[in-house]
Order: structure tokens, then sequence, then C-alpha cells
RNA sequence: GUAGAUAUAGCUCAGCUGGUUAGAGCGUCGGAUUGUGAUUCCGAAGGUCGUGGGUUCGAGCCCCAUUAUUUACCCCA
């Protein structure tokens, strides 16, 4: 006999894990609905040539890919077992799993350019697979839940997403989160500040990580990649800007100007946006917009600005970003971020359909899920559905039984009959473990008599009812 | 891909310096109670000590290999 068991990084979810589960898409869905997003739902299988080329070399490492059906090997020549691996892929496989919901969603938008109506809104909540190493926090088979708005690049989107980031968290109960934000063109405007030395990806990854290497961590790696220390320096003391939101846009302002950064600056956006927009920060886009970003939140009844941090190291990898970048972190738990996104000015082009803005973002619900357990913050229990268990000790009880469970189930009372007429102490227990309010004893005594008695567990309250009265009782309460 | 840790009952774990028949708690099942759960008491079932080899009079314990799991790095939700 084998021992069972299921690949790594997946997981079975039971019943009262599946209850918890579904709270959080709950929550999300109403969010996302509540803002105008409509649902869309993409195959678990795409061409392996939507898929690669995506997400980097890395990321083509990270797919899983499928085997053709049928002789997969039969195109394979000894000439490509000698190449490796390179050359046969694509040959035994055409099919991969999808890595994230974005480039699908992207895939959609381009195959579906002439029957969408832009803006075009749509959430998805769906699996997603990658062949990562599995750790904390981290699987191979994940739900994600995202939401993105494409072809407008109003700013209103990117104030949106940090309304509901806060209001998803805030149904969670997840009440100490902190949002950042960030913008790849006050990352571009520093690595202007810094004279354009060494390469810009270079230099954003290694900024990246300025929280988990600290300081001196990042120096050392800058270094390495051919950075001056003069450089450094100037870069640190754009980075470590304190104070408020506000203030923080304001030092990096100066620093821009004391710099001689180009102004790039800013994008067209609908006249009342702009009239919002403080008159010194509208040289530099990210600047800018962030700015932007700020009041529209203050506009729309934001109050949480204590949760909402400008961080300028924030980098979030560097894939197909180019406005606002966010990123979301449960505090008191050691958990990677939970949510995260961003404007991306071109994700549709390599799909044939150039020029599309988008802004879009995505929550990991197996991490929120993490998060809720490890703060003990659930308030969802119980195994089952089940509020009422009709217990019973003979056919005759038990068949006494059956019109009455009807009648509960039509009134909108999930109900069950003991399937068995076991001892009453093995029903009992039964419906203590899996938590089922409601007990009704039907048995023989109850049965002629045309009564039933009902037992509330969690008082121990016990009284008798005719049968008639029952579903009218329960349901009144 | 790099580095570390772990593997003993269904689950969580003890197991001393290598020494008789490998233990506990929880869970499961039965009984105390032939019509009452969560509390109490009694009892039972449940083990190839991950796998293969080695050292030894003797290995759950030491050595080697292997597989699985897990943590951190990289990257990410």
């Amino acid at each position: 006999m084998q021992k069972p068991s299921i690949p790594k990084g997946t997981r079975d979810f039971g019943p009262a894990q599946v209850a918890r589960r579904q709270h959080i898409f709950n929550v999300i869905r109403r969010t996302f609905e509540s803002f105008g997003f409509a649902p869309l739902e993409t195959p678990t299988l795409e061409n392996l040539s939507v898929l690669t080329g995506k997400y980097g070399d890395e990321g083509d490492q990270l797919l899983f890919k499928v085997l053709n059906s049928g002789d997969f090997a039969k195109d394979v020549t000894a000439d490509d077992l000698a190449t490796g691996s390179k050359a046969l892929l694509p040959k035994v496989a055409e099919k991969g799993l999808r890595y994230d919901l974005t480039v699908p969603f992207a895939r959609y938008v381009a195959m579906n350019r002439g029957t969408l109506t832009f803006p075009f809104k749509r959430y998805q909540m769906q699996p997603v697979w990658r062949a990562d190493r599995p750790q904390r926090g981290r699987y191979r088979e994940f739900y994600q839940c995202d939401a993105d708005v494409v072809g407008t690049d109003s700013l209103l989107c990117e104030a949106e997403i940090v309304l509901m980031m806060a209001q998803v968290l805030d149904g969670l109960g997840l009440h100490d989160f902190t949002i950042k934000i960030n913008h790849r063109g006050v990352l571009r405007n520093i690595y202007q500040a810094l004279g354009g030395e060494g390469r810009e990806t270079d230099l954003f990854v290694a900024i990246d990580k300025l929280d988990k290497i600290g300081r001196d961590g990042v120096s050392k790696e800058l270094l390495e990649r051919g950075f001056s220390e003069p450089t450094i320096e100037t870069l640190f003391a754009l980075l470590t800007v304190e104070g408020t939101y506000e203030e923080k846009l304001q030092r990096l302002l100066a620093g821009f100007v004391t710099a001689g950064v180009e102004p790039d600056g800013v994008r067209p956006t609908t006249a009342d946006v702009e009239a919002d927009s403080p008159e010194p920060l509208a040289n530099y886009r990210g600047l800018t917009e962030l700015a932007q970003v700020r009041d529209l939140l203050t506009a729309s009844g934001f109050r949480q600005f204590d949760r909402l941090e400008f961080d300028p190291t924030l980098a979030r990898g560097l894939s197909y970003y180019t406005g606002c970048i966010f990123e979301v972190k449960i505090n008191n738990v050691q958990m990677g971020s939970v949510s995260g996104g961003g404007r991306y000015d071109n994700l549709t082009g390599s799909f044939g359909l150039p020029g599309v803005s988008g802004v879009g973002f995505s929550f990991g619900v197996d991490r929120l899920y993490d998060c809720l357990e490890a703060l003990d913050l659930f308030t969802v229990t119980g195994e089952t559905p089940t509020r009422c268990l009709i217990t019973h000790f003979d056919v005759a009880s038990g068949r006494a039984a059956l019109p009455l469970l009807a009648e509960l189930r039509a009134a909108g009372i999930p109900s069950e009959l003991y399937p068995d007429a076991s001892k009453l102490q093995k029903q009992f227990k039964y419906a203590d473990a899996k938590g089922i309010p409601l007990v009704i004893i039907m048995g023989p005594e109850e049965a002629a008599a045309g009564v039933v008695k009902i037992k509330i567990m969690q008082t121990g309250v016990e009284r008798v009812l005719p049968m008639g009265e029952v579903v009218a009782a329960l349901t009144a309460e």
C-alpha cells in the first residue's frame, strides 16, 4: 500500500477552512463589485506563447508546462535531445498553467478589443500556479483576486485601488495594515539625480531590498555593481526622506531640483484633476501624480492616511509597471505582501494592441488567510452549514421525521436527519463535534404524541413542541 | 539553483551515555449511562522508529547513502 500524498506546495481545504476562505472571497467580491468591477474567468491552461517572455527568464522557469496529448515525443529528433531542454520544450509542450491573472487578462482584452466597452473594469478570482520552492506564505497553487481597469489613465483609478485595499482589509478585521505607494517616475527621477550612472535596473533591485538587508547591505551591493560612493550617499539622502506623505513629496522635489533633474512633465489628465494638484510639484510626473492621488483620496472621504505610506524605496520587481505602484503588508505578522499592483502603460502591446493604459492590483487570498490565522482574527467558525439535526431511534421514528425535515429545509433552515438509528449519545456527539446548534429529538414517545423535543446545544435548554409548530417557532427566533 | 533543519501511533511530540517488552497527550472506538453532547471515570485498538546499507555482543539513538518534508536566500501573492 502506498502512502497517500499531494504535490508539494498544494493543500487540501477541509470544510472549516473552505468556510473561512469563502468569507475572504465574499468580502473581496463585494468590494470589487461595489466599485463597479465585473467578473471575468479565463482558462486554467493558456498557450505557452501567451505566457513565456512575460515574466522574465526566472518567471519562465517557474511556469508549469503541460505535455502535449497523445505521443508528445513524436516530433522530437536526436538533435533536439542533444541541444537540450530549450529546443525540446516547444516540441513537447504547447500549453501551460496560468502564472498570474494579469497576462491572461491582457490576452483577453487584446482578443476582444472590438466588443469591449472602455474603460473596461474586470475582477477575477482564480487559482494560479508557480513551480516555486514552497515556504512560509508561498505555495505552488494559490488564489489571486485581481481588479484592473484598462482604457483610461485617470488617477481616480489609483485612488480607488487604495480605497478598495483599505475596505477589504477592514472588512476582514485586519485593521493594522500599511499600504505602501510609490511611482516609477520617482524612481526614474532618483536615477537621473544620481547622474545616470550604472544600470537603472540594478539600482532599483538593490533599493527594493533596503528594508530587508539594510543600508549597509544595499551600499555593498551597489558598490559591487559599479556605483561610486558619492553617488550612493546622494541616493540615501533621497531615499531616506522623512515625514508625512506631503513632506516627503516636497523634500524629494527639492532634491531633484538641486540635482538638476530634467522635469519630465505632467501626463495629460482630466482638467479637474490637474486643477487640484499643488503647483510646485507639477514639473515631475511621479511626484505630481502621487500628490493628485492623495488629493483624490481626501475628496473621496479617505481618512486612513496613517496607513498609507509614500515609500520611495518601493520598486516591486521591474516588470511592466510604469506609473504608481502599490504594496500592502499586514503589521505584526511575518508574511510577505498580501496585495500589490500598479499602472502599466503598454500591457497589451505584446498581443498586438499597443497604447492601452491600465492599472490594477491583486490580493493573495492564501496569505490573507495565513495572516488572519496568525492573528487569531477569524470570526467564521463551524464545520458544517447544518443548523438543525434530527435524531431518532428506530426506522419508524426516522420515517416520522421526514416530513418535518422537508418542512425545515423549505423554510430555509439547513437540516439533516441522522442517517442511522444509532445510540442517542452518538448522535449528540455528532451534533456537538460539528457545531450544529439545534437538536430535535424524534423518538417513539414523541412520534406517538405528535410532538418533538428541541434542545439548544449551547444552553442545554430543552422544550417540547407540537410537530406543526416547530418551523414557526424556529423561524420566529 | 544555494545553505541549514527535521523524519518515532491518525495528529502533536518525549525517548537519558547505544542496553530487557518504544512512551505521553490529543483523537478514534467501547463501557460507566438499553433516551441526551461539550465536563468526569474505566478500558481497548493503534508502531517495519522514512528507506537502504554499515559499525557493534547489542542501534529509535552512532556512521554513510537515499527519499520526503520544512526553513532561509533568490524571486514573489
